[in-house]
DNA sequence: AGATCACTTTAGTAAAAACTAAAATAAAAA
DNA sequence: TTTTTATTTTAGTTTTTACTAAAGTGATCT
């Protein structure tokens, strides 16, 4: 991937993006965050967003912090800021994940089970 | 799909959405303007941006002709016209679409070959 | 009525995307 | 130096999406 624009498409992208929209996170803090996914699925994401331009990575000892880049969109960043700031918009944005989740989860870290 | 911010994830879409962001056009026009993909693809496309809010179709005898509707993306619709009022991006979407088609393409309007 | 035109819908395929589990890396603590 | 903590990377699977081909619908023309 590399357009800015395709990279908002996913909500779990936009959700991550959001979170890092006025400060500095770490990938830790955004795992916990959103809960229901693995730690290395959000890594992805945010190797997604880091590639498109949209966040910019910083080490801070053994963690990661992850601050958003909102010149990356242009005037786009600013229509989306202004519509983050709306805090109806967020719980639709809470009610889409909810619903778009592909069965119970329950809280997954890191792995388990064996596969391979 | 229901959220306007993912439609507008393909670039297909945003293609399609800049065409009759100026006035509307029919579903046939849209698909001869493209060139590359069957006009099945594109109502199926049509109808996505339409679930999404984003265009209004009205029929006019057998054609239906397809506007875009701006304020279902709030600020960023805005925002999109203005980087689409810009020449070097409406390169740049040429490009992407050049590069993303998957294999070689001789502009296929309905049907010929035989499958099922 | 039948033919044709403009378009939509359905069925099936193929490619891309998102995810899990597990192994790998790298800094810091013990 | 071993262990722990934080995170990334890889491999494989599942889900979703974009597409083609072909059949279906309905308005217009003859």
């Amino acid at each position: 991937m590399v357009d800015p624009i395709a990279a908002l498409a996913a909500p779990r992208r936009r959700e991550i993006l959001r979170l890092v929209w006025r400060e500095e996170r770490a990938a830790g803090e955004i795992h916990r965050e959103l809960g229901d996914v693995t730690f290395g699925a959000v890594s992805q994401q945010l190797r997604q967003l880091e590639h498109a331009g949209l966040v910019a990575v910083r080490a801070d000892g053994r963690r990661r912090l992850y601050r958003a880049r909102p010149e990356a969109l242009g005037p786009v960043g600013e229509a989306l800021a202004a519509i983050w700031d709306d805090a109806l918009y967020r719980l639709k944005i809470r009610a889409e994940l909810e619903s778009s989740r592909r069965g119970p989860r329950r809280r997954p870290t890191s792995a388990k089970g064996r596969r391979r």
